[in-house]
DNA sequence: TGAATAATGTGAATAATATCACATTATTAG
DNA sequence: CTAATAATGTGATATTATTCACATTATTCA
């Protein structure tokens, strides 16, 4: 499916047309030009265009992109056409916010784990029916489990920790919470979300004009 | 304070740099290279001093960067040496975790209004001392309180119309949780937090290699 | 059928961003 | 004081990403 060296940015463009022709197809569109698209997700017509011929024809000329199709064929490219599972490190505020939301198991990621230190929450069972599990039984529990995504949500002092432990249990990717750039071996693949970031971002267009 | 037109990938950089170096800072180092910070920042040396180098010349040749020094002359650069006022729209599971949470004040920023529009929540009291008002007197307690930012955590479908509220209530800069792109006229900046993106990344690497 | 129209796919041009490489400046030690 | 060393600041270069512009292909309608 993969072809060039694909640029990063056009992969989470990809995520981005995604989730707008999803929500097209819920509109009953079922076909849609890229102007259209574009200016939808507020980007360059062309620049739609260029990101999916990495990966090879997918609409039609003279008439646009079939929409379930496009939706399809992205899934595709993303791999995303599979379930994915998740486990959640730390089932405080926010990774007990993040686990009862409805939006990941709609875009198919499904938590098959969750940790925590805590012995008040060891046994608890959560509104989905996970039981939260002591971190020991991490690498155990994610193998029987095949995790594949490890979801860090613990304080920022332990989080570098708990990645070690995640990477041990054979854990490839990871999404991280805590405010700490962590470090890994090559093998495997750190997001970060950092709501602070954006706001600084916001403070400086503020301050200095866009 | 502003020179030249600076990439927005700088800007989102010195964001990251500056939180490694309040860690720094906290570990009691007071001069640092930029090869090192490139290391726990996993960037390019030559990239920090480039950043760097758009607003003015901030370190010593053969020596390096006075952590403490650095940490404000970036925050003078973000425009973080003031407080920012920040209004929570939807305190539901995200907006009650995120409105918790010490890292916003840690880093300056200030929750000082929070609306919602269940009448089971309006009046409550939340941790911070906060009440939770009414989304219909928005725009005249964001006035009221100066407030300069909008976090948006409302369901999808509230978004737009709260964004729209928010622009007439005279905001500029909004940090929207709700997974749909919303539309703001341009002297509003908008950034997006979409967790699901990340896993969509974390997917297609793990699915293709790096 | 054929002309008019619409919209893709893509090579070329442009723009933006990152990295290299080294001249410059500070410090240390002999 | 001078040589050796360290690390910044920056012009030049390389790389990457975006946008343009148009040839190509599908559709519609006279
Ligand atoms: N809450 C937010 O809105 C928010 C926003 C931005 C960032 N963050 C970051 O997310 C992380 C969690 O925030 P929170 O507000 O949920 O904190 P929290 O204190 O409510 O929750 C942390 C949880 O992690 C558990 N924990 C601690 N050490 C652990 C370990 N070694 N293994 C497994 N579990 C462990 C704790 O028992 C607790 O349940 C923090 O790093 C925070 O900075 C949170
Ligand atoms: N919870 C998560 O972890 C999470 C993760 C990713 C994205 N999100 C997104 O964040 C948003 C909030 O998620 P949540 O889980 O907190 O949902 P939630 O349903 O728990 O909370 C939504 C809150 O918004 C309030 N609300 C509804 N309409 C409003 C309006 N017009 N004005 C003001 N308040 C209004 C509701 O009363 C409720 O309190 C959603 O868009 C969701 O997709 C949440």
């Amino acid at each position: 499916m993969k072809f060039a060296k694909i640029p990063m940015a056009t992969i989470v463009r990809l995520s981005i047309y995604m989730r707008t022709l999803q929500e097209l197809l819920e509109d009953d569109v079922d076909v849609i030009s890229s102007e259209r698209l574009a200016k939808q997700c507020g980007v360059n017509p062309a620049q739609i265009r260029k990101d999916l011929a990495y990966f090879g024809e997918f609409g039609v000329r003279g008439v646009g992109y079939r929409v379930n199709e496009l939706v399809n064929q992205i899934k595709d490219i993303l791999g995303l056409n599979r379930p994915w599972n998740l486990a959640m490190v730390g089932l405080g505020n926010l990774g007990s916010a993040l686990i009862r939301h409805g939006n990941f198991i709609k875009h198919g990621y499904m938590f098959t784990a969750a940790f925590d230190i805590d012995p008040q929450k060891i046994g608890k069972r959560l509104p989905n029916g996970l039981i939260i599990n002591h971190v020991d039984e991490l690498e155990e529990i994610i193998k029987q489990r095949e995790v594949h995504v490890g979801i860090i949500t613990t304080p920022a002092s332990e989080a570098q920790s708990v990645a070690n432990q995640l990477v041990l249990a054979g854990i490839n990717g990871i999404l991280n919470f805590a405010p700490v750039q962590i470090q890994v071996p090559d093998c495997c693949h750190v997001e970060n979300v950092d709501f602070t970031i954006k706001l600084d971002s916001i403070a400086y267009h503020l301050s200095f004009g866009s």
